[in-house]
DNA sequence: CTGTTAGCGCATTCAG
DNA sequence: CTGAATGCGCTAACAG
């Protein structure tokens, strides 16, 4: 069997029902004044050829857009990303939009990239998850008319709608749950600060640490660690410390999950018993949290909202006639769960 | 600031530089035959109004396509398929190419819409995680010369390049390694047999038991839990048995969790000692499994490899000239790891 | 109710 | 080395 390589055209269909182009292109549009019998014929044409109107033809006339919202994100494998993209698609397709959906892997060249292929590929609008600091890409996605919505992080310079957490307030209420269930020695774990979220849960822990008058342990704090396995060493380094810490706030899943593995490999060695480990609060709630060997509570919240929302943005701003009006800032709810275990 | 919707076209890029369209298409093509000065003035000319290719008008031309992967999945927001996308991502992006992607929610219908949809934006090809057991609007698609890769299942009647895992073989090995750790009772947890690895993992778990002369007891089955918490109810069940299974072969991930769940609350409660508690066969391997309250063996694979695995097969029949040879059935391999607790 | 004309943005073909 | 003409698939705008 060869693969014949053919997408019947408006033409053809036009050819087989025995009217013009025109008719075909009106049927498919609604029908409005066409004879019912022509559109009959006209759909039993489209059907047996198997015709699906070119879309990126009809895209490049004036008023038509593509339909099309690009979506970058920096890692689609972690499970709250993936969720987040849900969120995302779901909103989109109830407007018959579909999601070009690109990976940066937290690389500020790959998002450049990925963003100037999806202004090629004329998409209404962009959701960023940004790994770049840089804003000068997305403000000229901006300047031609392709809006911009940022989710979980924002850019400093950048005049976008945003829809991020409430990571401060998270954090800062997550640790003064620590520091009142009695905890002094708290380690930090969590991204570098170059990255938004990372600089506000890590004020959100510093704040409340200020606030009950404990003094900032740097040595017990690590922001860096992205993977679990890096997470894994820097726990391995808080628990080998002299005078170790006796709760650790980790910022995101992959900490906490990298903070855990951890201590459980430690606890199945069976040097000291399970009570001698450190506490987990961890920002992000994860499947089987509860089963941490040690107690643990989870800073909750919906990445699938996130996603929904930011794409509400987005879609408000496209059906928007005008402008739209002024940048929306939206701070997402979080949740304190505390001792899931 | 009005947002003006302005993308700049050829036309204006070459009004600027001073030169007509055609050299600016070939400058942006490679520069064959243009001064390398001229060159230099349209590239400014590119920089400076942020011009982008329209892809779309690209693609409509003969000979052009369109660089987009269609990709139907039936969960984004589970790790495993996630991880899949992931997979596939990376393989388009290798060759500029990039990907549509559309949840199914395991609908039929939703999975007939969005490959109606893809093919009017003029896909290169499908890589489709089949919610449906219905062929036509696959074959509809090949008909037209857009090539469809299954993945993870397969579809009956339709000739399509797939790559599934070693579904049979994997629930085989893994039934066969609990029966030779003693155990003759044993529960099972899966998807339902109309789905086909739910088919064929229950298969290898049924042949693996013939084989060792256990009798397939019908009560210890459950063959349709989908979520966890349909998965934590069916595992309530087996466990509120008189005789109850002192092993659970779960065929998936979401039933792996559920079982966890489940057992781990009960434990909790205080009831039985953990060592009364069926231990777990999981087909799949999940983040944290290691902190099972049970003993837990999983049958590993790589989601990503499948992705990229997918992907591969696409792009060899997308870049083959022909008619791309034989449709090619590909089988990756999985791998028991008994154990880890 | 239906058909013709024209043009969206781009690049192949053919002249210079 | 550069430009003009032409047509990809589709549909407003304008006849009829």
């Amino acid at each position: 069997m060869t693969a014949r390589s053919h997408r019947p055209t408006i033409k053809e269909v036009a050819l087989r029902a025995g009217v013009s182009p025109m008719t075909v292109s009106r049927t498919l549009s609604g029908g409005l004044n066409v004879k019912p019998d022509v559109q009959e014929r006209v759909l039993a044409a489209v059907a047996e050829l198997g015709y699906h109107r070119n879309e990126n033809a009809r895209s490049i006339r004036p008023g038509h857009s593509s339909g099309l919202i690009g979506v970058a994100i920096t890692n689609i494998a972690n499970p709250y990303y993936s969720t987040f993209a849900l969120g995302v698609e779901e909103e989109a397709a109830l407007t018959g939009r579909r999601i070009l959906l690109g990976n940066t892997s937290e690389d500020a060249a790959r998002e450049n990239a990925l963003v100037s292929d999806f202004l090629g590929r004329r998409v209404e609008g962009l959701i960023v998850v940004p790994a770049s600091a840089e804003p000068d890409h997305l403000a000229a996605s901006q300047k031609q008319g392709v809006p911009v919505v940022l989710a979980s992080r924002r850019v400093e310079g950048l005049d976008a709608d945003s829809v991020v957490l409430a990571d401060d307030e998270g954090a800062h209420r997550g640790t003064i749950a620590l520091i009142d269930g009695g905890h002094t020695r708290i380690g930090y774990l969590g991204n570098t600060l170059a990255i938004f979220t990372g600089r506000r849960r890590h004020a959100g822990f510093v704040r409340a640490l200020e606030e009950r008058g404990l003094r900032l342990d740097a040595s017990l704090v690590a922001a860096g660690p992205q993977t679990v396995e890096q997470a894994r060493e820097a726990t391995r380094a808080l628990l080998r410390m002299k005078n170790p810490p006796t709760a650790i706030f980790c910022a995101n899943n992959r900490n906490a999950i990298g903070a855990i593995k951890e201590i459980s490999t430690q606890i199945g060695a069976g040097l000291k018993p399970a009570t001698a480990y450190p506490e987990i609060m961890s920002f992000d709630d994860f499947e089987l949290a509860e089963l941490s060997p040690v107690p643990i509570s989870v800073i909750d919240h919906d990445p699938r909202e996130l996603g929904r929302t930011a794409a509400r943005l987005l879609l408000d701003r496209l059906d928007a006639d005008g402008d739209g009006g002024p940048m929306r800032e939206i701070e997402l709810p979080v949740e304190l769960r505390t001792h899931l275990r």
